[in-house]
DNA sequence: GTAATTGCAAATTCTTTGCACATAT
DNA sequence: ATATGTGCAAAGAATTTGCAATTAC
């Protein structure tokens, strides 16, 4: 069987292909190791995460390699940086469903999933007036959820 | 005279010695001299920065004492983390206003500013829901830039 | 055959931490 | 008075880099 996901890494597999292909740069075992472990996640890997993944599976690259092919696969668009504040890089494949929106509390970090309805299709027609093609977006929203809101009135009614 | 950025810092900087107060830990110089920095800049500053304007004005408090103050800038509200991938992070005054919008060419990483209108009201009503009260949001559109494409074009029919 | 990549370990860079001393409340 | 903060230098962690050996084209 062949999941959707399967498809959709496949697909940015052979693009990725492509794209090493038309500048004569060479389709190493280890780049294609390394995509299809990024091209083929559900989530932003760290890379950690790729690693320990590709040593699941017997000898694997070493790290300088795994950063040496996301670079790579960053610059032909197929990868886009993540940061989640924990101290090191997510990597996350580009799909075009792949958008986030979230809500940040600033108070205590707490990170809550968001939707603004026909966001992205806003978002692809501003871009659009900037002559961009979008692809995904991210939406953090900064604020206080309601449990900060209510500790903060308890605390003091000077402070902040 | 006062410019509508030296108010804004003066009531973060109220609300950040409430806060503190309110705690019972010391406002000291340290603290004080770091807040003004950090809360009064038009643009998010790095570590470093806060520290190369802190020493632009006579002896200065240290790095770790830096890192130390906007942790608890953080804490308190006054402050948020932004990523530009410059391998070190920025700190923003939290301000109503400080939205941002933007785009960014996954091919080139040129970065280019973008509106997209009623966002702010939508993404607000949306945390509403959540319980959140929202400050302010970042919305990072990812997509390829108009010469990028033309580039992508020039070089193969079959690359990405 | 040749230009590019890999692997390893050393180097870099940002950030955090430990501890003796200083200080705000 | 005492809890808390500060400075300094050392530690830590993620990422990058140099270079000899290897490999895809």
């Amino acid at each position: 069987m062949t999941t959707p996901l399967e498809l959709a890494r496949d697909e940015s597999l052979n693009r990725f292909r492509s794209w090493l292909r038309a500048r004569s740069l060479p389709a190493t075992p280890q780049r294609v190791a390394i995509a299809t472990v990024v091209l083929g996640a559900d989530h932003p890997l760290s890379a950690e995460e790729v690693v320990d993944a590709l040593r699941a599976k017997g000898p694997a690259p070493g790290t300088a390699t795994v950063y040496r092919t996301i670079d790579v696969l960053i610059q032909c668009g197929l990868v886009v940086e993540e940061d989640r504040h924990e101290g090191f890089r997510r990597f996350q494949p580009v799909r075009d469903d792949v958008s986030t929106e979230e809500l940040l509390c600033t108070a205590c970090g707490h990170v809550a999933t968001l939707t603004v309805d026909g966001l992205a299709s806003d978002a692809a027609a501003a871009a659009r007036k900037a002559g961009f093609v979008s692809v995904r977006h991210r939406l953090v929203v900064y604020g206080m959820c309601a449990a900060c809101r209510a500790l903060r009135e308890s605390q003091t009614n000077e402070a902040l």
